[in-house]
DNA sequence: ACGCGAAATTGACATGGATCAAGGAAGTTC
DNA sequence: GAACTTCCTTGATCCATGTCAATTTCGCGT
């Protein structure tokens, strides 16, 4: 498998220590918060495939990614499922009082949480305005993508989507590691045909035959199945159909910018 | 018209006579806290039709909808356009800490905002934790109706769109008002064939089909273009192929249950 | 190295919704 | 109350994507 197997031990490591230390919900705060957070938090990992929450279910966990890639998705009753939603690193799950999860959680890849029980990141939550506001930033963020991806499902076509994931995925790979574009940008798609095709409301032979279809104009170079490389950002970006908002400029372009880490 | 002319005198009005005092961001305030709201707060009204505000505009203003229906639709170079939500009494617009709206905001009807200047609204949530919370609250709420219309756009058809949508406007509005059933549930519609051909991902012809077909099947009556009747409610559930999960416990159905006014 | 199952690709065909085009209904202006 | 204009409906046709089916490739365990 590609994926890095970093295996964090549950509670021997330091939150300052922590990969996502500076982009988590717990990024502001204080040394003395982030002791208290390092006391009541625990790892935990998830093996590919694994389901992490069942829609429905209660869960009495909340947290953040740490490593690996997890999604979100919504089944109709004859099986059509959308996935609503992606966790990669520094992400949270989980919302403040209310246990029922929404959505079926499963871990794409080998996923590692940062973990508090609910009742106690709550009482925290109340304590801490730091961390309160990480919460409704990170959550404005995530109305930001949500409405983002509304945009995608309801009116581009299935190339565009094709492309809008892959510059998704690109630049999201990019503010983790730092691409240096030497002769390309390469970057892991971490998840299945299947999982982009309920990602992007398509079916698999559609995503499949578009990716061909790319390849063919060369657009994009396959390293192997989930491994891109794209010779011209801009020219992915252009068949992205990027919209005439200017949502963009809070995203990192991977070549230009990156949050410091 | 068939919307409402209620106007509302600028600064006349007190919160504690405000339509919404109880289900906007401002519904756990204590006495004091109202008191100073007051004193900032400002009602502004926009016409049908009247932009409130462009996307990638600096708006230095945030608020919540008191009266009217208000939408957020994003566009793409080639104008296509899609609707990524919908703004109806006691909702929040604007994004604290951010004065760049990332989407068209529009008027579908008359709308009165109760408004905040956005630099004494941050002051005021960084003193008010319970204004922070329902903000959060909101905030999530919104992630969730923008996923759960992820599913809508991804996956469902024509006709389930349209369902959906129809089941969306009655139990919102039965949130409001208190639809005693008698002869069936009314609702008003409120905005057009295009707004709904936007929000659904559809064109405006397929919206006015699938609706005259529903009509055929007697799912749906129209009393006039805007104003549906539906003799049986569950019925149109079952057309709108709601999903597997459990979310819709959060939702009220207009005649069990309803959020006291 | 072999074989198995899962994932991915490719082809042939079907179809739901888009597009193009025309006309009707309802509200507004003079 | 005639002429617009905007909104809505309906029809005919087309095409992008779904569906069904077969085959290939890849990853992994033995």
């Amino acid at each position: 498998m590609l994926v890095a197997r970093i295996t964090l031990a549950k509670t021997d490591a330091n939150c300052l220590d922590c990969p996502i230390r500076h982009r988590a919900v717990c990024a502001s705060c204080t040394s003395s918060e982030l002791e208290e957070l390092n006391r009541i938090r625990q790892y935990r990992t998830w093996k590919a495939g694994e389901t992490i929450a069942w829609a429905g279910e209660n869960m009495s966990f909340v947290g953040s990614v740490v490593t690996g890639v997890a999604t979100l998705s919504s089944t109709l009753v004859d099986g059509r499922r959308q996935m609503v939603g992606l966790l990669l690193p520094s992400d949270f799950l989980g919302r403040p009082g209310r246990g029922e999860v929404s959505y079926d959680v499963v871990a794409a890849t080998e996923t590692t949480f940062c973990l508090f029980q609910r009742d106690q990141f709550e009482r925290f939550l109340s304590k801490s305005p730091s961390i309160a506001k990480e919460l409704l930033e990170k959550t404005l963020d995530d109305l930001d993508s949500a409405r983002e991806w509304m945009l995608l499902l309801g009116r581009k076509t299935a190339r565009e989507k094709i492309a809008s994931l892959l510059v998704m995925m690109a630049r999201r790979d990019g503010a983790l590691h730092r691409n240096e574009p030497g002769d390309g940008l390469v970057f892991p798609l971490h998840i299945t045909r299947e999982a982009m095709a309920d990602y992007l409301g398509l079916t698999v032979e559609t995503v499949s035959r578009q990716i061909s279809a790319m390849k063919r104009d060369n657009v994009i170079q396959l390293m192997d199945t989930r491994t891109i490389r794209v010779p011209d950002f801009n020219r992915l970006v252009e068949q992205s159909a990027a919209s005439s908002g200017f949502e963009d400029a809070h995203h990192a372009l991977p070549e230009t910018t990156a949050k410091r880490a």
